[in-house]
DNA sequence: ACAATGGTCC
DNA sequence: ACTCGGACCATTGTA
């Protein structure tokens, strides 16, 4: 089956300039409709720009398989979600005469201004150290709500109330509303309780996808209510849920494109890196690197991907600004490769006004030159980031179409169904008498669906339910 | 409809 | 004052 025409231009046009919004399909508004003389244009400028072999080899075999994707869906147990939802209604209407009793009044708790209110005017919390928002009123968020939590008794509670309505208003009940209700009617397979997600392929700037309507990228795992949401998610009866997921991708890009023989030298050795990366920066020992050693690593290591600078490292850790700042020194000069790649990329990016990876899909910078050291900073950190996560998510495309191969050759669509992608992971539904075989192979595939000058390492797991994986 | 705030994931 | 990349979505409150 050919890919629709108007699908080839939509994803020429965002290969082309990933972050302009034209290139997605509009209905009513006047937009011209474009003739299919277009797409000859489109596929030259692809050709010009060094994008043919990205669009012709991970972007267009993606395409059916997306759909397929979507027309399946994935199980979900709706009586199980039923109950889970009267059991956080109850907990809400529980938190929230508690919470009115603290407060000793009645008010809208899912509106911040009004919490704000409550808490510094009503209760008179001490505000020292407590950011204010660009309307006036006092930060009630997560971080700032830890602060207060020794300030007065409510804010335990505010803070339980707010994980609780977060999991019912946004995973519980929307999941039990889209069950059964995929976007195309051709999906539609009778009412099997299935969710039909969206998996928008030219969704993002950095090439990878995203999903909406529900958003499956998201589902909670941290917190004991988001384990719950995850047991709703299950394989149908004689089947499993099978993960996949790449361990350390970004990080084995980032050691291939910088060239850097420590990072290198870690995946080769199939090390943990952060505890390398903690025993570099410490200059200590593996033996004595502590788990407090290596969580700061962890987070310096996609601080560096992310562009992280010293406050928002500081602000992660704990460190104040001057160890922050001595501890990133300290890791660029462990990992050189790094600092001089990250350096070379945003030269570059400077000269021709964007970025690309080693595939060539690239991000337009319109910014990276600006005088506004804000705009241009960070038009500097998206500079050094999209040829990670843009490389990454390559891997991944190119490691659906293998499996989807692979599947079709061994003639196993009845019995390996491919249900979603999740960044660095793929989640399928696999028959039972097929699940070993299967799984070995599906790793294999992902594991070599790209060179890198690290191995890629998948680890897998399978289950019924989606939170044993 | 849209901005602001807040929260979940990789 | 503020510098952490990429997404989607719920709710409130204002226009």
């Amino acid at each position: 089956m050919a890919v629709e025409l108007s699908k080839k231009i939509e994803i020429a046009r965002w290969l082309i300039d990933p972050d302009h919004p034209s290139h997605e399909a509009t209905d009513g508004e006047a937009r011209q409709q474009i003739s299919p003389n277009d797409l000859a244009l489109l596929e030259k400028r692809l050709k010009e720009a060094g994008l043919f072999k990205v669009y012709e080899e991970i972007e267009l075999p993606l395409v059916e398989i997306l759909e397929e994707m979507h027309k399946i869906g994935i199980k979900v147990n709706l009586e199980y979600l039923a109950e889970l939802s009267s059991e956080l209604e109850k907990e809400i209407s529980a938190l929230v005469k508690k919470i009115y009793k603290l407060s000793g009044k009645e008010f809208n708790i899912n509106s911040p201004k009004q919490l704000s209110e409550i808490l510094f005017k009503d209760l008179k919390i001490e505000t020292s150290g407590i950011l204010t928002r660009k309307t006036g009123a006092f930060a009630t968020d997560y971080e700032t709500l830890l602060k207060l939590k020794d300030r007065h008794p409510i804010v335990e509670f505010i803070l339980n109330y707010r994980e609780v309505f977060k999991i019912k208003s946004t995973y519980v009940d929307p999941l039990r509303e889209l069950a059964d209700k995929p976007t195309f009617a051709e999906a539609s397979a009778g009412k099997n309780g299935r969710v039909h997600t969206t998996f928008v392929q030219t969704g993002t700037g950095t090439g990878r996808l995203s999903s909406n309507n529900p958003n499956l990228q998201n589902i909670p795992i941290l917190s004991e209510w988001g384990k719950k949401v995850r047991k709703a998610f299950v394989a149908e009866t004689g089947f499993s849920l099978a993960a996949f997921d790449y361990s350390q991708i970004e990080l084995r890009v980032l050691a291939t494109v910088s060239g850097d023989p420590k990072m290198t030298k870690a995946f080769n050795n199939d090390l943990d890196i952060h505890k390398i990366t903690a025993s570099n920066i410490y200059n200590v020992p593996l033996e004595k690197v502590t788990s407090e050693m290596r969580s700061a690593a962890k987070t310096l290591n996609f601080g560096v991907i992310y562009g992280m600078g010293p406050d928002a490292f500081a602000r992660a850790t704990g460190f104040n600004r001057a160890e922050a700042q001595k501890f990133i020194q300290e890791y660029f000069s462990d990992f050189i490769y790094v600092k001089r790649w990250q350096e070379k990329t945003i030269q570059k990016a400077k000269e021709v006004g964007y970025v690309e990876n080693l595939n060539g899909r690239r991000r337009l910078l319109p910014n990276i030159n600006w005088p506004n050291r804000r705009f241009a900073a960070e038009a500097e950190r998206i500079a050094t980031n999209m040829p990670i996560q843009g490389l990454a998510a390559d891997i991944i495309k190119l490691a659906m179409t293998c499996v989807d191969r692979m599947i079709k050759k061994n003639k196993w669509q009845n019995k390996v169904r491919m249900l979603l992608t999740i960044h660095d992971e793929l989640i399928f539904e696999i028959k039972e008498d097929t699940l070993k075989d299967s799984m070995m192979l599906i790793q294999s595939e992902m594991e070599n669906a790209y060179k890198l000058a690290v191995p890629l390492k998948v680890d897998k797991a399978s289950g019924k339910n989606w939170s044993e994986l």
